[in-house]
DNA sequence: AAAGGCTGCAACCGCTCCATA
DNA sequence: TTATGGAGCGGTTGCAGCCTT
């Protein structure tokens, strides 16, 4: 893709382009951050030609939304964050900033960057595709319920309400119902499209599911070979926002509950 | 300690949508 | 109705910092 420029600080190089690309430097994010809130955040053409900044109308738009935005919240994902991703995510597949808009003062870049990092790393894990069935029902009945449950776990009664009733209106702190788009049906606590619904019906597939699912949230599944209890995970990606589990026991435990013809441990 | 690999994030690009003339 | 410009979105990439060997 474009070469960021070389020394994007020197003054030399911002006199060879008209137009500056690469990292923001503090004075630029000052002066934007000014002139925003002098003239509001709105023609970013003219905002770009007006401050003086040597950048196009996008940038400056982009870096006030991604980062100079006064409710831009930054730092981990809660666990609460990463199941309404999982769950809008279910809803609405990468509609990155509709998300967002129910998740006060994250970005959609930031939801995007999640999704890639974290959650395609554990399809990439299971060797299967991130849109695949497989991979859908995957976090559906097992990383949502572990979530859930982990929620559930670190809250205090006198801090926390269940998490089934979180969310949301957008802008708002996460509370209230998940919004339930048409066609969309409630299954197992978890929102899913009719269709998909309906087609789960056939050749038991339920069973398998319940399985996975009473496994995991009930606790009675196997544990990952060479761990003991599996539902028992130390503080690596908890409250920090990581991984939802690291990932060998993902890896592990989903290989074994999903493809067990092809698991051959070697985990030490 | 050094080198190479990996990860996460910031920022850019191309495309689409929408408002306006 | 069409052209144009601005805004917004999702996909992609470069790079700094961390990790592993």
């Amino acid at each position: 893709m474009e070469d960021y420029e070389r020394n994007s600080n020197s003054p030399t190089h911002e006199e060879d382009s008209d137009v500056r690309k690469g990292p923001w430097t503090e004075d630029e994010d000052a002066i934007l951050v000014n002139f925003v809130s002098i003239h509001g955040d709105a023609r970013w053409n003219h905002i770009a030609r007006s401050s003086g900044l040597k950048r196009t109308g996008k940038s400056c738009r982009l870096r006030w939304l991604n980062y100079l935005r006064p409710d831009v919240r930054r730092g981990n994902i809660t666990l609460e964050e990463q199941f309404m991703i999982l769950k809008l995510h279910s809803l609405w597949g990468n509609r990155w900033s509709k998300i967002a808009q129910y998740l006060p003062g994250r970005t959609d870049n930031e939801i995007k960057n999640y999704w890639r990092t974290r959650v395609q790393k554990q399809a990439k894990h299971l060797r299967c595709d991130v849109n695949s069935n497989l991979f859908k029902e995957t976090m559906r009945n097992v990383w949502m319920p572990r979530l859930v449950e982990r929620i559930n776990a670190q809250s205090s009664p006198a801090t926390c309400e269940p998490v089934e009733s979180m969310i949301t209106d957008p802008g708002q702190p996460i509370k209230g119902p998940i919004p339930v788009e048409p066609g969309f049906v409630q299954f197992n606590q978890q929102f899913v499209p009719a269709s998909e619904l309906s087609a789960t019906s056939s050749n038991s597939p339920a069973e398998t599911l319940s399985d996975v699912q009473g496994g995991v949230v009930n606790g009675s599944g196997s544990d990952p070979p060479g761990q003991t209890g599996f539902g028992e995970f130390n503080d690596w990606g908890c409250v920090g926002g990581d991984n939802i589990w690291t990932d060998e026991e993902s890896f592990w435990f989903l290989q074994d509950q999903f493809c067990p013809e092809t698991t051959s441990y070697s985990y030490n």
